[in-house]
DNA sequence: TGCCTGGAAGTACCT
DNA sequence: TAAGGTACTTCCAGG
């Protein structure tokens, strides 16, 4: 076997697993309330959703559909998502819990997150490996996988660092995380396997031997996990981190990679074992899946696969450029069509419990290597969990991906943040201790609250670190919850793992008037290269270092379903520097103003100094605008382009997207689609104040413009200390002034729902969520999920194929695109949908506004074509509200589409696409910038 | 003793 | 290609 091989950390990436989301696996336990011979059955691929395009079809029969439709609560195959019911995203589940909360539908296929397809991968074996040790009779008969080699996990847990601290570690840090599990009041969240305590010790081990990313996963489920309260003291994490610990001592301490970017393991530890595990999540699911559902046959598969991912060239290999964006955070990491086990108990046959003793160590060896795999770990029964009573099914495989966006507020319930959190919070490194919980500026801690609901139930707030900028809310890639320990917590929490994104669950008691303090949570940064080396991800961590904290809560409804309610924190910087340096603009008075410009607006925020500069700018749609993502079905590669962000690779920033300096910084302007202008605001100095500033807008370069053109302005404090880009738009001077709120474009999608995510006011470039709330529930609940990952298709579902659900008009359940198409929403979404929305959501959106007609052009299929048609840029093109058709002659490639961004700002809210280019402010995706202009360059020349 | 913090050195990357 | 600057990580030290 390879060192690759061996490496834990790439294990997971090939997990294929048919589940609508990995939050499933959390859950897992509950799930698995479902026959497990069910799957066979329900996973038809080819046939569950018709609707669904062919390729892609499978999997997302198979993955949403499943679960919904497999119960014949779910006719629609997105069952659950049909139903009306109170805005907000419902779980469609006929079942209900003895305690209320919606059963699990039966055979439910998991989609966590696919990166490409590829069979005989030299880095991913994992199936043959895995074979040899699981014999197929004694697989899991419930579980099915597939394996996709080659594909990587997105944000491997593993790829945490190993050297972190073990309270760092959070996502591997289960131990940490279980303690609270016993501390909790009320039965927890049912799935995790961390709600009951009784993990036996015995487990053991082995895990130790494994690299920690393997053993995160594992531990989680696993019962190893003491009950200790302190994570550190257990034995466990001891010999866990002995084994891998690769606390920099040595000149290990900075990673090395090789030639494919996998990383060199410099100690030992990193893969003791390179045993045949080293995919354990791979093996298994694969062979869960192939004994299970030999009827999905791995080509089936792989061809769904491959119509749903947009960026399969991701996982084609060596030539694949490796950071290409990933849209789908959670998924991403790995496809995995898995099936879950039936059975409604957790305890109750897990999928391993037919293996004996050694057999059922050597499974899990092999599942460890599944990063937070929690759905296969969860039915690691062997163990008897201690079955809480589960008040709530927040964990339910049917609940929303993490990087669905969903309302804050639906009929009664709203989930607010009381108590924001500060600006700045310094994350740790794996390999520093933790810095603490994140405060509220106030001081004390950041508090949400549940408010309308009168059951006596206690619910699950679910916690994670998602991310900020423009780009719609999704699970940060760099960034991870912590959970805080000590006698300075008052709350209780968990963590769990989610698609490899780390959950802290913490509870919401009717007692507390559903009212929680989160006072721990700590917010653990992880190394860019962990993770930008992943093949899959694309989006880049340098100057990624803005977070928002992302608020959960899922609401049993009388129905069976259930509610889930989001909510988003202002955003938090996380670097070092940046905390004292950056200046911050957390508010604006003004959101908008005619051309004449005069009008006093101020800023509020930090870091602001007398010296600090306004300088407000025009972006032309730059190359990278235009090209919001290119997709591709199956083999295709997708590209995601970098829009105009705030941050734009441009200019001297070169590829950096995300740097605002870059876009200004000398080179910038001009022609290729950068700034077409620029002017500094004259500020009043004897105003300012730190946290506050108050600038004169300047008057807008073009005094005729005849609809609204949005422009963005930045807080400047010297060289390479800019804030992020800020929405403002112009008005025609005779235009009456509609009073905006200081939102920003995507706001519209607001009118939609209440997708609050606890955005600041401000115009905040983009609070993505928004964006994609389509107003209509219905609509997002589309049935089908349009196989392609690429937005278009999916975001317009046929209206006859949006399900009959209502409620969810307020909330804007979308996807990361959002696309109102989504239908998904309020259904689970599928796992082709997931995968599809995930791949390309930040380049498009679509603003709610007419969330119920999908624009036309979310329609179509470019992004699913291989080709990247200068019609990719339309749908997606970036942000930069700026009015095209002025700039047109500046800019080398008009798009006509362009118009409507400036323009829907004042419009009444008709549908338009979104060109999310802020979003990709995040993306430092240098390589994927130059294939993406190489490819315009190309591209215009042949237009 | 361990957790938090703030600061800064060393390294990598970008201009 | 080298120099300078910035950002990222890792360490250190004090509370």
């Amino acid at each position: 076997m390879t060192g690759l091989e061996a490496d834990p950390e790439f294990d997971f990436d090939f997990l294929f697993e048919f589940n609508q989301s990995d939050e499933g696996a959390v859950a897992a336990p509950e799930h698995y309330s479902y026959a497990s011979s069910s799957i066979g059955s329900g996973l038809p691929l080819s046939t569950a959703h018709p609707s669904l395009p062919a390729p892609c079809h499978d999997l997302q029969t198979v993955a949403p559909g499943i679960s919904a439709v497999a119960s014949a609560s779910h006719p629609s195959g997105y069952g659950g998502a049909v139903d009306s019911g109170p805005s907000g995203y419902f779980l469609s589940s006929s079942n209900v819990r003895p305690n209320g909360a919606p059963a699990l539908e039966s055979p439910r296929i998991e989609i966590t997150s696919y990166l490409g397809l590829h069979h005989n991968n030299n880095q991913f074996f994992h199936d043959v490996e895995v074979e040899d040790v699981v014999p197929n009779s004694k697989r899991s008969p419930s579980t099915a996988t597939l394996n996709l080699p080659n594909l990587e996990a997105y944000r491997d847990p593993s790829c945490l660092s190993p050297a972190s601290s073990l309270s760092s570690r959070s996502c591997n840090s289960e131990a940490s995380s279980y303690e609270s599990n016993y501390s909790y009041p009320y039965a927890s969240p049912q799935t995790s396997p961390w709600q009951s305590p009784c993990v036996s010790p015995k487990t053991t081990d082995p895990e130790e031997g494994y690299p920690r990313g393997l053993g995160a996963c594992s531990l989680l489920s696993s019962p190893r996990h003491s009950p200790s309260t302190s994570p550190r003291a257990s034995v466990t994490e001891e010999s866990w981190l002995g084994a891998r610990t690769s606390r920099p001592s040595s000149p290990c301490n900075k990673r090395k990679y090789g030639l494919n970017g996998r990383q060199l393991s410099c100690s030992p530890h990193h893969s003791p074992t390179p045993s045949p595990h080293s995919s354990p999540r791979v093996s298994v699911t694969d062979d869960t899946w192939l004994g299970n559902s030999t009827q999905y046959t791995s080509s089936a598969i792989v061809a769904a696969i491959n119509a749903l991912s947009t960026d399969s060239s991701l996982d084609l290999g060596d030539g694949v450029p490796v950071k290409t964006r990933k849209t789908a955070l959670d998924h991403s990491p790995s496809v995995a069509l898995k099936v879950e086990p039936a059975g409604e108990d957790l305890g109750t046959t897990p999928p391993t419990s037919d293996f004996l003793p050694e057999e059922f160590s050597s499974f899990q060896h092999i599942r460890k290597g599944a990063f937070c795999d929690q759905y296969l770990s969860v039915p690691q029964h062997p163990y008897q969990w201690a079955r809480p009573r589960s008040p709530t099914s927040y964990t339910s495989p049917s609940l929303p991906a993490l990087d669905w966006q969903l309302p804050s507020h639906s009929g009664p319930y709203e989930l607010r943040i009381e108590v924001q959190p500060k600006s700045h919070h310094r994350a740790h490194y794996e390999t520093e201790g933790s810095r603490g919980a994140v405060k509220a500026s106030a001081g004390g801690h950041p508090s949400v609250q549940l408010h309308g609901y009168l059951e006596s139930e206690p619910l699950t707030l679910q916690l994670f670190i998602g991310t900020a900028d423009d780009r719609l809310l999704r699970p940060h890639a760099f960034y991870q919850v912590h959970r805080i320990t000590g006698k300075t917590v008052s709350t209780t929490s968990h963590e769990v793992i989610l698609s490899n994104t780390k959950v802290l669950e913490i509870p919401l008691l009717p007692e507390n008037n559903m009212r929680a303090i989160i006072d721990c949570a700590g917010i653990l940064k992880l190394r860019n290269s962990d993770i930008e080396l992943r093949k899959g991800e694309t989006d880049i961590g340098r100057k990624n270092t803005r977070v928002r904290l992302v608020f959960r809560v899922h609401i049993p409804q009388p129905n069976g379903r259930t509610l889930s309610l989001q909510v988003a924190s202002n955003p938090i910087e996380c670097s070092q520097r940046s905390a004292q340096e950056l200046p911050l603009v957390e508010k604006q008075s003004l959101s908008s103003c005619p051309v004449l410009g005069g009008k006093k607006m101020v800023l509020s925020g930090h870091n602001f100094l007398q010296d600090s500069k306004v300088v407000f700018v025009e972006k032309a749609p730059g190359p990278g605008e235009r090209l919001s993502i290119t997709g591709s079905v199956g083999a295709a590669p997708l590209k995601f382009g970098l829009q105009d962000a705030p941050f734009a690779p441009e200019g001297a920033a070169g590829k950096r997207p995300l740097c605002p300096e870059m876009l200004l910084c000398g080179q910038g302007g001009g022609t290729d689609g950068h700034h077409i202008w620029e002017m500094e605001a004259k500020t009043d100095r004897d105003l300012c104040k730190p946290n506050s500033l108050v600038v004169e807008i300047p008057p807008f370069r073009n005094q005729r413009i005849t609809s609204p053109v949005q422009v963005n302005f930045y807080v400047c404090n010297g060289k390479r200390k800019r804030s992020q880009y800020q929405h403002f738009t112009y008005l025609p001077a005779n235009v009456p002034i509609i009073k905006t709120e200081p939102t920003d474009d995507y706001e519209p999608a607001l009118t939609c729902g209440p997708m609050s995510q606890g955005l600041s006011p401000l115009p905040k470039p983009c609070y993505s969520q928004q964006l994609a709330m389509p107003p209509d529930p219905g609509s997002c609940l589309v049935a089908g999920f349009p196989p392609c990952p690429q937005r278009g298709s999916m975001m317009s579902p046929p209206p006859s194929a949006s399900p009959k659900l209502h409620d969810l008009s307020s909330a804007p359940y979308s996807k990361g695109m959002a696309s109102p198409g989504h239908s998904h929403l309020g259904l689970q979404r599928p796992a082709g949908g997931v995968l599809a929305v995930q791949e390309a959501p930040r380049p498009v959106g679509v603003h709610p506004g007419s969330p119920q007609q999908p624009p036309p052009a979310l329609l179509q299929p470019q992004s699913c074509s291989p080709t990247r048609p200068s019609v990719m840029g339309h749908q997606q093109h970036p942000p930069p509200k700026v009015p095209r058709n002025e700039s047109a002659a500046t800019q080398p490639l008009p798009l006509p589409e362009v118009r409507e961004d400036s323009n829907h700002s004042l419009a009444p809210i008709p549908v338009t696409v979104k060109r999310e280019p802020q979003e990709l402010d995040q993306l430092y995706l240098d390589d994927v910038n130059e294939i993406i202009r190489n490819d315009l360059s190309s591209t215009n020349v042949h237009s």
